[in-house]
DNA sequence: CGTCAAGGCCAT
DNA sequence: ATGGCCTTGACG
């Protein structure tokens, strides 16, 4: 603690960078560090004590600052003590000789206490997933906004067929980041979003002190006065002490009263010590230029995600029986007014809480780390990008605003501070945590929402979204049983008898043999079961002799089986006369094997399911491994013999969390590739999955448990086989007939993968979306895989009376199901079981808010 | 040449 | 010390 000597300034910054920097350079080293202040203990009770009103007018004492510390001039000497400028002009480099202890003197308590917080979720260790589409996504986009974010900006490119490869938009510098474009010129752009009246819109208030923001300052959107005060502070080396307990109030009034929070504010919310320049230099643009250009872009769709998410919140309303407006076409008419008997009101719905975005879990579980505890929070969009190696390790960092160190030298350097500094990204200044508290309502403890949400005699929990996952697997796991149908396209392994035992389930399938392996072999063998499917669309066209007569007895089938119950005429009008006439319905082109050739389309991108099965294995595997639950009495799964676990809990629910949200991004990768869907407007398709990534997720849940049937076991999305009454361990006991039940159902009608596809159109393709920009494409869309289902279920289960109308009846069930699914996952979230900051909390709260 | 963030000025 | 308003100047 030498004086300000300028001598003693070690830190140069980089050339051409006339800047303060350096400031977070050596990690740790360099935080704020508000120790210099009046020391207080980290955890000191009574934090929030500090009200405004019984606060003694006092304004900060000037005293505290010029006595505590004595390493700094309080007064604002007009010069810089610790910065000594060696630059050459004529290129604009600048260098900057900063006072590392100057600068530390700030902050490293704020770094220490996000770390703190920050640990809470997983630690890395496993680079098996470095270059996993799945984690860069978390990479580059942490925040609240994420998927709206990360998905228009990759639909771009995936359009392009570059094949998205969020890798490169790590963004180590600013220039990076903003090189991607938001409201650059992305092709969609402009033609995505028609409201032009954003901007005014929302006004940003200034997350330090809530006043009216007067444009970017030093990082962030601030007003005017806190622009001012930061600056000062810095220039000045300004040093505050509080005399409260150093969690005042700083709001537009008040602000004045404790220079020390409002600083350590100013830091918390991301203000740059680094745009504060040295050298006083005047006018022209810093390197912060692109990201606030970046944040512009970003807040602009923040808006309209809002906007988005009210209309989802509209739909969910309305949402309250059977016949919702979500029914696709024929839905409806197919119910014949019935619907399915067991509707129970979403309880979400009911009169519980508006479930508050952040709720402070209050209960038994560890609070997930509290974002700044100003309003302002949710509002920045975007987060910043860490540091590569970090977020590889950390898929789950708290969001931030700005990459902290763009050249953080730190690279390797300065990581004394071990596996905290990896975890957090070198600045995050979110730091608020420990010693603010949110400003309005107190942490009360957190039950009453779970109370009220589920009172005790209230219905049960939802259906373990958990433990669906293998999102796009059509295919059934191809490991252990030959495909029930014939591989994308092909007609289904027998479609005829009703009773023939070809249907989608194998009966020679050995249910329990590994579903877990993930060999190679299964790919090859699909045609297990001699029934000699076809993997591609290529079913030669004789080899389907029967898909002729087939048709015609189909035709009749399908006819009579419409009239009597009332299916929707609309939807086969055309095909009902082509029915009779034993000619291929008019609306569905088929191909040779008689699959409607939208069917094969439809097929076209189905991914992998050994891969898709593998992504989810590897992640759950991770998770194991971190929590060293493999020791046999703790596993969490058992694959052989299909025995169920020991305990669950967190670490399961954690675990399941984490798969469902591999799922989810699956999921999302394909539905972008998905025929049809590609085709619409990237906010069209963002509603779409917004509204309907759990019905998808279930219906993917019960294929698979409809394909792997073993007698009281489920497949979980990895391919893991647990024994149903796994689900008693998270809460979930009361699922599980209804789960059996829908999968037997599907069961028995015998639904192979082309029409499980088709439902998954079906369920994504809902024209009654609120807010969709072109409904009228989406429907027409949805029809036309409903005509091809239609003719497709007449073709090959002419046998199964009305099997198109039968199985749209169950996708209301699929429907409660997920909602259920929701109110699950809403209440763990709430009750702090589940990891934050994840896509798949962000798609339930798109729904919820 | 307009934009706009950074610094400067100065009445409170 | 604050904060509204002004000037500056790189960038596009
Ligand atoms: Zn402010
Ligand atoms: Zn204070």
């Amino acid at each position: 603690m030498t004086t300000l000597s300028q001598s003693s300034y070690p830190e140069m910054a980089p050339l051409g960078d006339p800047y303060y920097q350096g400031v977070g350079q050596s990690g740790m080293a360099n935080s704020w560090n508000m120790d210099c202040n009046v020391d207080m203990t980290l955890g000191s009770p009574g934090t929030r004590s500090g009200t405004p009103g019984s606060r003694p007018s006092t304004t900060p004492s000037p005293i505290d600052g010029s006595s505590r510390s004595p390493k700094f001039c309080t007064s604002g000497s007009s010069m810089v003590g610790p910065i000594t400028m060696v630059g050459s002009p004529e290129t604009d480099t600048i260098c900057a000789l900063v006072d590392e202890e100057f600068l530390n003197h700030y902050r490293v308590r704020e770094i220490m206490e996000s770390l703190k917080y920050s640990s809470n979720y997983h630690s890395p260790q496993t680079a098996m997933f470095a270059a996993s589409a799945y984690y860069d996504y978390y990479d580059t986009y942490p925040g609240i906004l994420s998927f709206v974010d990360y998905f228009v900006k990759t639909a771009a490119r995936y359009n392009e067929l570059e094949g998205y490869c969020f890798g490169d938009n790590r963004g180590y510098d600013y220039e990076d980041v903003s090189t991607t474009d938001i409201d650059g010129g992305g092709p969609m752009s402009d033609l995505s979003y028609p409201s032009p009246d954003i901007k005014i819109g929302i006004e940003e208030l200034c997350p330090v002190c809530g006043d009216k923001v007067s444009g970017y300052h030093y990082g962030l959107q601030t007003c005017e006065s806190c622009k001012g005060f930061f600056k000062r502070t810095v220039q000045n080396k300004k040093v505050y002490s509080c005399v409260d307990n150093r969690n005042c109030l700083i709001d537009k009034t008040q602000r004045k009263r404790c220079p020390y929070c409002r600083f350590q504010k100013c830091i918390s919310v991301g203000m740059k010590l680094e745009a504060v320049r040295a050298d006083r230099m005047r006018g022209g643009r810093n390197k912060f230029g692109p990201m606030y250009k970046r944040d512009r872009a970003l807040k602009q769709q923040a808006v309209r995600q809002r906007q988005q998410m009210f209309a989802q919140m509209q739909y969910s309303m309305q949402f309250s029986g059977l016949n919702g407006p979500g029914m696709p076409p024929g839905m409806m008419d197919s119910f014949g007014g019935m619907g399915p008997p067991d509707i129970k009101p979403n309880i979400a719905m009911l009169g519980l809480p508006p479930a508050p975005p952040p709720p402070p879990p209050g209960g038994p579980v560890p609070p997930p780390p509290p974002g700044p505890p100003h309003p302002g929070q949710d509002g920045s969009p975007t987060g910043p990008m860490a540091p590569p190696g970090n977020m590889l390790m950390h898929p789950y960092h708290p969001r931030q605003m700005f990459p902290m160190n763009s050249q953080h030298g730190d690279g390797g350097g300065t990581m004394s501070p071990g596996p905290h500094l990896a975890q957090h990204p070198p600045t995050s200044l979110n730091s608020s945590h420990g010693s603010y508290l949110p400003p309005g309502p107190p942490p009360t403890p957190s039950n009453p929402h779970s109370q009220a949400h589920y009172p005790p005699g209230i219905p049960p929990p939802p259906p373990p979204p958990h433990m669906m996952s293998g999102i796009n697997s059509q295919n059934m796991p191809s490991s252990s049983h030959g495909p029930p149908l014939a591989g994308p396209c092909g007609p289904p392994a027998h479609g005829m008898g009703a009773g023939s035992g070809m249907g989608p389930i194998h009966p020679n399938d050995m249910p329990s043999s590994g579903m877990n392996e993930l060999s190679p072999v299964g790919i090859a063998s699909h045609d297990s079961n001699g029934c000699g499917m076809h993997n591609g669309c290529v079913m030669p066209p004789n080899t389907q002799p029967c898909s002729v007569q087939q048709n015609t007895s189909g035709g009749r089938g399908g006819l009579n089986h419409l009239h009597g119950n009332g299916t929707p005429a609309n939807h086969n009008s055309g095909d009902i006369v082509s029915m009779a006439t034993g000619m291929p319905s008019i609306p569905s082109p088929t191909t040779n094997s008689g699959v409607p050739q939208l069917i094969c389309d439809l097929q076209k991108n189905e991914p992998d399911p050994r891969e898709v099965e593998q992504k989810l294995s590897s992640i759950a595997e991770m998770m194991l491994q971190q929590q060293c639950m493999m020791s046999p009495e703790h596993r969490i799964i058992t694959n052989q013999d299909g025995s169920s676990c020991a305990e669950v809990s967190k670490p399961i629910l954690q675990l399941v969390c984490r798969v469902c949200d591999q799922a989810l991004f699956l999921l999302v990768e394909w539905a972008r590739g998905a025929f049809f869907f590609r085709d619409l407007r990237v906010e069209d398709q963002m509603k779409l999955l917004q509204t309907c990534w759990s019905e998808l997720l279930i219906l993917d849940f019960i294929f698979k448990q409809m394909v792997h049937s073993k007698p009281r076991h489920l497949v979980l999305g990895t391919g893991h086989m647990v024994s149903i009454d796994a689900l008693d361990q998270v809460g979930l006991s009361d699922v599980k007939e209804r789960l059996v039940d829908l999968a037997s159902k599907f069961r028995e009608l015998k639904l192979d993968h082309n029409e499980f596809t088709c439902l998954k159109f079906l369920i994504l393709l809902n024209p009654d979306v609120v807010g969709l920009v072109n409904r009228c494409q989406v429907e027409d869309y949805q029809k036309k895989v409903n005509v091809a289902l239609l003719d497709y279920c007449n073709n090959f289960y002419p046998a199964i009376q009305d099997k198109f109308g039968q199985l749209l009846v169950r996708l209301p069930e699929i429907r409660l199901f997920s909602l259920r699914a929701e109110d699950y996952l809403y209440f763990q979230h709430i009750s702090g079981n589940i990891p934050e900051n994840t896509l798949l909390m962000e798609m339930l709260h798109s729904k919820r808010k």
